[in-house]
DNA sequence: ATATTTATGTTAACCGGTTAACATAAAGTT
DNA sequence: AACTTTATGTTAACCGGTTAACATAAATAT
């Protein structure tokens, strides 16, 4: 691998001078810019991005840890945190945690050895004070770490609402909240208890009832069971609210184990809209997190902080209401 | 940050005595190995990552392109090879290349820049050429990338016969197969190519007719209605074999579309078997990759090809048929 | 008593860059 | 002709570690 002195040296300049070059920094003639272009092309000569994130004390990577990348929301995620963070000069550094504390304690201590400018959380499991002394800019994804920890969030309320607004509007007198327990994505449910707080509330207005079933299994065919067993039980609902679209589709294999017509019988509405929600059929209606622009604003706010501006600890962003064929 | 010269201090000794501790070697009693551990928690010392790094020329990083993490194939491929790679002492840098081969060269360019000690690629659309001068290790994923390059992947010939094996022997009589175009995650057709040549083998010896569909469009919406359009005008297809489980989702949507029953008038087989084949419904028979022991194997070949062995150029795992509730 | 092993320190070079300070000279300006 | 600006070089320190070479002294072994 070239080095900064063969370039140097094949160009006949000194290495300050092609460091200027390479750095825009002080005068430079187009003569020698062009003889030291030319000298790193023939050589192909990349800079060590290690020893200037060493000298710069900035290694312009950020560390993302999830629960488990290959879940639907947080393979979305991904995506488009990467998408921006590249465009914004920076990589990205993945790690899951499996909503293991050791593991997530270890990836965040690796995360620091490594020198990491950021910390993207979208998995928590860790206690407060284990942040405290982490001295480095994170912000945590729709999940509360702490609370001098900036979020970024949708609005979990309003998603409950308007879920529980379309189910009403179309009819349903019994509704079902459904959602995953430990081991599924809101194992926290801090932040998706929100969703069930502004489901009920227009229950209550409305006088409707509604029961509740946590899954207990994170095993897919397992979770089919407990639903299919629960609406046995529970065969008067006609309309279910699932905690995440990933959930829903389970609702959906259950109602049709059970023979239940789907939405004219019972009417289900998932959570996320990830591609699975159009991807199983009927094809579900969701409350719309925006993942996307959630995340822009999650990479815009990481570089502000470490620029070292201040940032808003709350950003909630709204859901919408994304109407397809199960209601 | 405390570094190295502080803990020396702290612990009262000299900064190659504190390296000696945190490489293990020379002679250390174990006073002293007390001592400067205690100095290092005092301090909450963590040796910086990049300065080793560049000393050992060794990030112990491992980069990863993939077309799309949010892709189901890809999520559950980035999902292993984070935890393969961790379980190794390696990070991974996750980079989405949405199959543009400007991004996949910058991409690769940067990955080099920033010193990681091998490259998996998922993604593939640079010419072979491009990979020459590389000059650095690299495993494709399920994409042949150069007859130089080691490539991993499962027994595509043989999917593609157990698939037809199937069909026929449910008794279908008029087959198709359905996989994506450009865009879609098999554009570069050449190891899905054998899926098909797998397929028709078996066909041509029982003497059954099939037809052919390629998906234009990347869209979910619009590839449903290519796949209506495609039924209706070859309705006498009982069978059809999708070149993935996303597709084969679509093709179900098609079919629901059509009040077509599944498995009783047309039978579906996917491939793949990620998390989405399970969460449709009816659940997707499929022919399943062993993306997890794929995924150790890649692992285990780049930190062979890192540690300077020879690795086989063909790595390829039996795949198996997961027979559900679409056949 | 001598030789060997163990334990630690000192010094300096190195990984591959960046940068400040200062020197020098040519080109441009007044 | 004198002063600026532009262009480049030299030297050396620095980022935060690692390591080889050599020195020294105490503890063990013979």
């Amino acid at each position: 691998m070239a080095k900064i002195t063969d370039v140097a040296e094949k160009a006949g300049v000194s290495v300050t001078t092609v460091s200027r070059v390479l750095n825009n920094r002080g005068y430079i003639s187009e003569a020698t810019r062009e003889k030291v272009y030319l000298a790193m092309k023939e050589l192909n000569y990349q800079p060590n991005e290690l020893a200037r994130s060493l000298f710069r004390r900035k290694s312009n990577m950020i560390g993302l840890i999830v629960p488990k990348v290959s879940h639907p929301f947080f393979s979305e995620l991904s995506y488009y945190l990467e998408d921006y963070a590249y465009q914004k000069g920076y990589k990205l550094l993945l790690c899951n945690s499996n909503r293991d504390i050791t593991k997530e304690r270890k990836y965040i201590e690796m995360l620091k050895k490594n020198q990491v400018d950021g910390i993207i959380m979208g998995s928590q499991v860790l206690d407060v004070e284990d942040y405290l002394n982490l001295n480095l800019p994170i912000i945590s994804f729709d999940r509360i770490v702490a609370k001098n920890i900036p979020l970024v969030t949708s609005d979990n309320f309003m998603g409950g609402k308007l879920a529980s607004k379309l189910l009403i509007n179309k009819e349903c007198r019994n509704l079902a909240y459904i959602y995953g327990g430990i081991g599924g994505p809101h194992h926290n449910a801090l932040l998706a208890s929100d969703r069930f707080q502004g489901f009920i509330e227009e229950l209550k207005e409305a006088k409707i009832k509604y029961s509740t079933l946590v899954l207990e299994s994170s095993d897919s065919d397992h979770n089919v069971n407990e639903i299919v067993q629960f609406l046995q039980e529970h065969s008067e609902v006609d309309g279910v609210f699932a905690s995440s679209d990933v959930i829903a589709a389970r609702v959906i294999q259950a109602c049709h184990q059970l023979k239940k017509m789907i939405p004219e019988e019972i009417k289900i509405i998932g959570y996320d809209d990830v591609a699975v929600a159009s991807l199983v059929s009927p094809r579900l209606t969701t409350i719309s997190q925006p993942i996307q622009r959630m995340c822009k604003l999650t990479i815009e706010l990481m570089i502000k902080q470490i620029e070292g501006e201040e940032v808003p600890l709350v950003n909630c962003l709204p859901v919408s209401l994304i109407e397809r064929s199960t209601t």
